[in-house]
DNA sequence: TTCAAAACATGATGTAAGTCATAGTTAAGT
DNA sequence: ACTTAACTATGACTTACATCATGTTTTGAA
């Protein structure tokens, strides 16, 4: 659903993306060629294997990342907010969504077209220094999260993810995680299966480890968990 | 060791290279700037948790790169070769390194130190677009590990790795992977134990699909192996 | 408010793959 | 050429986790 745009210069989540790094003109420049969407939960943004027409441009709302694999299993490889963009990589690689969106709360995002995007790239090496630094690194989250699959046990893996979520979705230096996903999403981030999510997290729970408001998770114990997700 | 360098101009890797983005100016500044070394089978370049104080131009060899677990266990990330650039994802990044490198067989490397890269990336946006673009496709490839290690069986993940050896290190449309790795290194890829990783490649033999030839491995069924790796 | 559908929970069971043990084979150094 | 160490190979055993089955609770739409 198509929506009125608000100015980029008005947008107060600029300070906290990629857009800090544009200069007035650019704001403008860009406000002019965006269009704004909004996303009811479940809906998705863009699908793994459609070619990108540009990028999206987060101000309300939650967006899960996932890959769809064998029979229709996600895994969920990260998360989009309010100042992030999403989709910017497989356009800037000229491939296909390796990934799709979907927004899991009512989401608002500024799509901002290709050409423009390119054009505001081209004439900003301080945005481009900017993804550059940030894309190396995520590249070095994507090989810890690889070398985790590979050597870490569920419950390791679970920890993580709940310190992960607790990062990104903090309610400010606040032990509740503010975000809510079902347990089946929690094993997807994880990788296991949602029966064995849902068994580890009432062990962890009955260890005083965390703790279940309405459908959000409170960290009662970090150090603990930190501990158990870094083994010696 | 330190060596003699060949002039930057004079390099055969350089078109296989992001230096083949660099002018001759470029190219004059960096051979005044670098240093070459060679390394001995087993010497590590760099290691991780330090600091990165420039960047390795590989153009000789092999390096695996990998990041270090729990009780030593080598979770190898990737591969570089000749025309490769290794370990500048920590120094754009300002961090630490997060993984080692380590030269396979015997190979001589150019070191460029971080100043003299920055400046160059800070002058040749060709430059900096292409790494962009590569961090970017590195991403979507790191994505597909993870999802690859949370969704799919050592069976399959040996097949992927089998096939991504084979296009890393191709005798060029050749099904003989050319590369000499102990089955260890291979487990390390894979993500498994090593004694696993010996069953399943003699299952693989005897299903006619691979051949040992001395310490290489050849395909013999790569149609079959892609069927495999990604079951329907 | 009711009913259907998700979501959550827990038990029973099977199995892929890890671990431990041992032995043969190749490679490397003196 | 000989000895040691590293690598490869296989068997026996254990276990973490997936899968299947079934029941309960929550949610949300009519």
């Amino acid at each position: 659903m198509i929506n009125s745009c608000l100015h980029c210069k008005d947008c107060d989540t600029r300070d906290r993306s990629f857009m800090s790094m544009a200069s007035a003109d650019q704001l403008e420049f860009i406000t002019e060629a965006k269009s704004c969407f909004t996303y009811k939960k479940g809906q998705t943004i863009f699908f793994e294997d459609s070619r990108p027409l540009g990028l999206f441009c987060l101000n309300k709302g939650k967006v899960k990342i996932f890959k769809t694999g064998i029979d229709g299993k996600e895994q969920i490889i990260h998360f989009g907010q309010p100042g992030d963009f999403v989709g910017y990589r497989a356009l800037i690689a000229d491939e296909k969504y390796s990934v799709s969106a979907t927004a899991i709360e009512e989401t608002t995002a500024c799509f901002i077209p290709r050409d423009a995007f390119i054009e505001m790239l081209d004439n900003n090496p301080k945005l481009s220094r900017s993804l550059l630094k940030s894309l190396c690194h995520e590249v070095g989250i994507a090989n810890e999260r690889i070398q985790s699959m590979a050597q870490k046990n569920v419950r390791e893996r679970l920890a993580d993810t709940l310190l992960l979520l607790h990062n990104t979705f903090d309610d400010d230096s606040e032990t509740l995680i503010d975000i809510s996903l079902p347990r089946e999403d929690i094993a997807n981030i994880v990788g296991t299966a949602t029966e064995t999510l849902i068994r580890l997290l009432s062990e962890f729970k009955n260890d005083g480890l965390v703790k279940f408001e309405g459908k959000k998770i409170r960290l009662l114990d970090i150090a603990k968990l930190e501990k158990l997700a870094n083994p010696q």
